[in-house]
DNA sequence: ACTAGGTTCAAACGGCCGTTTGAACTGGAG
DNA sequence: CTCCAGTTCAAACGGCCGTTTGAACCTAGT
């Protein structure tokens, strides 16, 4: 598919509606488990519109994950200006990561977009998005900095980074279940806001000390 | 497909083999994306071998949570018996979760397959294994316990058992990727000990400290 | 050695998948 | 108004999926 000349108007709403359809299609299904007849019924459209407009099921999920990352980074620019603490900003970052637990719109699909491409990495995402969503860690990283000694590496810094994420994708990626056996737990914006101030909190205490190298290693794993 | 009266030794050997391709297979692709043709050929059995002896995909697949789930508790009995200290029992925990990220093995396997029902929980895992996790994350919980206030509540022990699994689990399935950028890291048994002294350091800093609640709601969330 | 029942096998079934096709239909420039 | 590039559409294609079938093949008990 040889890029158009012109797009007319309702070219370009038909284009719309197809990548808000498989937004949602690839956040809940994942790639592959997503299928173009859902799409195109989701999106009331004619199925072969996809492959007219995006050559192909992998060139709509990239058009969806270009979508998804202006999104994700379109967003946070104005909280930028008021240079707050490392606390405060540590604690913001957390509450952003954890609005999918109970916001239902385009931001959590992409989120969960994102979780899925770190089960089983598209080539889309490998070939696409390796580069692009590494200035997007790398503001996390200088914020996880802020908490680590001077002489931290970059390296070290970046498994600070993803230790973050990790604290937080996991109640993402829990929500639904949360509510069930064992935990029963009631998942609403009171819950989550409590919950950011927990991680946040014990973030900033783990990270504020320096981790004592090599303290426990004396002991031996369990699976040896 | 009832019970069998009679099991040959050939047959159970052929549900042996088709197990263990059916957790290779489950653990990379998912429950919907593996295929029974590719079990099949990994375990060199015929393809109807599969419905007559576990009824269906299904079938199969509860089989090999039973598997996954024997083999995961039976795994950590010994380590129990010497009452080690809160840190010790820490770090031979977060060391134990990170396993997977250099071992190529069944265990490995399963830890994936527990992986992929958290992003898309299957009906079996859901009716089948909802009560039978409960009791292994009971241990996490009582362990996180150790390092929280007496007076701390079920839920949030829950809350940071959970918390501790994710602290580790984004490390094993981002494992692969950290090799390339822009983390270029070597991932060996070395750097994964040091990676379980740093995970199990900062946890224990953040849990060590009761978290002073609403610290920091001032601070408006980015997405609002 | 015979046989009955447990097990394997190749083939086929219907169904969903992504993609292609070629005709029918528009809408905006001339 | 005309016309044609841009777009929509219904239908079909080949391919992979899980499952079923019925005959062939062992194997263990008599």
């Amino acid at each position: 598919m040889p890029r158009q000349r012109k797009v007319t108007r309702v070219a370009q709403l038909t284009r719309e509606k197809i990548i808000k359809a498989a937004s949602r299609a690839f956040a809940r299904d994942g790639y592959e488990g997503a299928s173009i007849r859902a799409i195109v019924a989701a999106a009331e459209v004619n199925q072969a519109a996809i492959n007219y407009h995006f050559g192909s099921k992998e060139g709509l999920y990239r058009a969806v994950l270009q979508t998804a990352l202006r999104a994700l980074m379109s967003g946070d620019d104005a909280p930028q200006a008021d240079k707050p603490s490392r606390e405060v900003a540590l604690r913001r970052f957390v509450r952003g990561q954890l609005r999918p637990m109970t916001a239902r719109d385009e931001l959590s699909d992409y989120a969960r977009i994102f979780n899925w491409e770190t089960l089983r990495p598209s080539p889309v995402f490998r070939k696409f998005m390796a580069r692009e969503v590494a200035p997007f860690l790398a503001r996390v990283t200088e914020l996880v900095r802020r908490f680590l000694p001077a002489k931290a590496t970059d390296k070290e810094a970046g498994v600070g980074a993803l230790w973050l994420f990790g604290q937080c994708s996991i109640f993402v990626r829990n929500a639904e279940q949360l509510a069930n056996a064992p935990f029963r737990l009631e998942i609403d914006e009171r819950f989550v806001d409590r919950l950011a101030d927990t991680i946040a909190t014990w973030a900033a205490d783990g990270l504020g000390r320096r981790p004592t190298k090599r303290r426990l290693r004396a002991a031996p794993t369990a699976a040896e």
